[in-house]
DNA sequence: CGACTACGAGCGAGCGCTCGGTAGAAGTTT
DNA sequence: AAACTTCTACCGAGCGCTCGCTCGTAGTCG
């Protein structure tokens, strides 16, 4: 099952008390890395905010890397378990994609500063650890993939198969940005215009052809 | 003149000296940040790749930080440059807001590892200096807003008029995201296919009214 | 008692930044 | 022209401090 995961090692033996304790980790610190970033916040500020004693918390993880990862893992998990929940069988392709990309907009509007925080952190990570982030992004774009390759065969998309993953990646990006340029978009649209207009670029494109 | 900039004192006076020993430092921090990030570069390292004691480096800014914010000031100065040098006067909106988007799309590809500093970076950068920043990127965002008004106006891009600050900020997004997106697009796309298409995306739309 | 979890003072490395000192150019006096 | 003074840029050992992480001990439960 979760074979694209990394497993980090924990000194403490049952399982349950793991899960439990890298939940107040990882809700403890993103708590603060929103706040202040990864690289500003201490190990000891992360243990007193999920209410561990340094020594309890380095019991559940390695480094404080680590740390960062299972935030990371813990945000992409969130979005990912978003986006399928609207996923019906019966739907179009087309209705399917509509109700996805407005779930990603007003998801990502929620989600804003776990967003920023993944986008800004993940190159904090080691090789190894970014493998795994970068993977669950892109299985996160291969979920509209999967629509739009959908939409193609039911005939309610049309597009050049060969931008099918590019329009994928474009959704993600666009979704996104409300998050990393809210500072600047949040002047001028509410999270309802951008829906709206952005909306229709998308699908103004996919129905071009059709 | 240089309104929207933040001076950063320097202890030593000669003007001249002062800009050849930043731009030293600026050349030898951006080597170093792409690679490491700048939490993880030291300010010996910077001296030392910049070939300069410690103690020399910092007659000429105050803090680390200042150095980010000069490498931030450095990288969006060469973008707007490369921007604003294509721009005609004599074009049609359209022609000039074409010729801009492969322009942008070809500096991103080019400028590739600058972008994803500025964008993972900038985050580092207290308030104070962020907001300089985060303005320099708006008035790069504003090169498209002017274009695509002037289109608008000759009636060569046919546009909701509410819509052209969200198309401008579309484009530059869109182009930065050849760089920040690299790991994954790269694999599937060579730039000039990543430009043919995302063209048509953006300009489908554009004419989409008219 | 043995197995396990929780604790937090403390270690040592490494950080950003300073400051007293040097060399030599520029200016001034004799 | 020589001697002295001032000014300026450069230098790097070292200061003070914070950080990530450890480990010996205490508490708890079966």
């Amino acid at each position: 099952m979760k074979k694209n995961t990394h497993v980090i090692p924990s000194v403490v033996k049952d399982p349950r008390l793991i899960e439990q304790r890298r939940q107040q980790i990882v809700e403890g610190a993103v708590r603060l890395f929103t706040k202040k970033g990864f690289h500003k916040t201490t190990t000891r500020e992360i243990a007193k905010e999920c209410g561990l004693s340094i020594g309890t918390m380095y019991e559940y993880i390695q480094t404080k890397e680590d740390v960062l990862y299972l935030v990371c893992e813990y945000i992409h998990t969130q979005l990912e378990q978003r986006l399928q929940q609207l996923i019906s069988e019966e739907d179009t392709g087309r209705d399917s994609l509509e109700k996805s990309v407005k779930n990603l907009f007003y998801s990502v509007d929620e989600m804003s500063p776990l967003i920023v925080l993944i986008y800004q952190e993940t190159k904090s990570l080691s090789k190894e650890l970014m493998k795994y982030v970068l993977q669950k992004e892109e299985e996160i774009t291969n979920i509209f993939e999967k629509i739009l390759l959908k939409g193609l065969k039911d005939g309610t998309i049309s597009i050049d198969p060969d931008s099918v993953k590019l329009m994928a990646h474009d959704i993600i990006v666009i979704g996104q940005m409300w998050a990393f340029r809210r500072w600047a978009l949040k002047r001028f649209y509410t999270i309802d215009e951008y829906c709206q207009r952005q909306m229709s670029l998308i699908f103004e494109k996919l129905l071009s052809r059709g």
